[in-house]
DNA sequence: ACTTTCTTTCAAATTCTTTTGAAAGTTCGG
DNA sequence: CCGAACTTTCAAAAGAATTTGAAAGAAAGT
């Protein structure tokens, strides 16, 4: 397969991947875009090699950056504005981990919880229903967060324990 | 709270779940409504519930059928057709595991495999920045794809061994 | 303070998804 | 085989999300 294929297949898949997550298909593309590219690029590059107008670019480069896992880097001399992405993929997935959890989980959880204190005649069979079903997805809720959270924790005890082999 | 409220309250705060997931938000809303049901509901009782259409319930519950976490129930002597939502949640959960993996990362990994063939001349550094992004990423989805099946396999396993205590 | 270069914003346009509802299809009892 | 009761389909309409591009805003050099 030739590299220019197969640049473009990456950015492709990993555009309709981001898509049934929920991440807009733009986003996704320009993160694969930098994430094969050997060096920062500027707006104007991403602009040019995905076909995109030069607001789209601002916004999803700035939502990448706010998800942690696109910086901006400064070229000194120069006064554009490069960026380049996190290229440790497992930095990248708990970074999604991270955000997703807080986005999605967090909000249901709350619900959750404000849900259990529904008002309640237990002669009621609808009532009986709801409170069991919501106190049977509450645990698989907490149980979900848990296994979340040692995950996102995990990745920062890892980074810090190679970060301090770095060091000493 | 208001047993109604409550009810209105999980049924919106699941859609909005469902919808950040790329699950349509209708769908969830009727698998919603079938996880606090105390019985099996008929399409008629859905549409009232929800406001929504008769195609709409169909197309939607068809759908959630096909996930695996509604069963198609037939009241002997009834000529309607009534749905109900599987109550483990654990099962859910897995459910959507094994259809999400089928629908993203199963792809993903085919594609990542063809790209690791990519033509190249190692001196560009294109093309080693490339192949450098892919065989990482490729290592952490083949890692994800592990860890996937062993949960999905996990309930399998566990389903597997309550099965076997209810009968024996 | 002015000009140039670059970035950000946001209303309007476009594109993509979902929903509707009427018509076609199916199933079953008689 | 017919009609009633129900389910499925699908083209058109509505609605939601994304994208554009032009205008406004910032920053930096002169």
């Amino acid at each position: 397969m030739k590299f220019t294929d197969a640049k473009a297949q990456f950015i492709q898949a990993w555009g309709s991947l981001g898509a049934q997550w929920g991440i807009n298909r733009t986003m996704a593309q320009i993160h694969a875009l930098l994430l094969i590219a050997p060096n920062a690029l500027s707006a104007d590059e991403i602009m040019e090699e995905l076909n995109i107008s030069r607001g789209n670019t601002n916004m999803n480069v700035r939502e990448l950056i706010n998800w942690g896992i696109v910086d901006k880097v400064l070229v000194p001399g120069e006064r554009k504005e490069y960026f380049s992405a996190e290229k440790d993929i497992w930095k990248v997935g708990t970074a999604i981990a991270r955000e997703r959890k807080k986005r999605e989980l967090d909000p249901i959880l709350k619900v959750l919880n404000a849900l259990q204190s529904v008002e309640g005649d237990q002669k009621d069979k609808h009532v009986k229903a709801f409170r069991d079903a919501i106190s049977n997805i509450n645990r698989f809720a907490q149980q979900t967060d848990a296994t979340l959270n040692a995950f996102i924790k995990a990745e920062e005890n890892w980074f810090y324990s190679t970060l301090l082999k770095v060091f000493k």
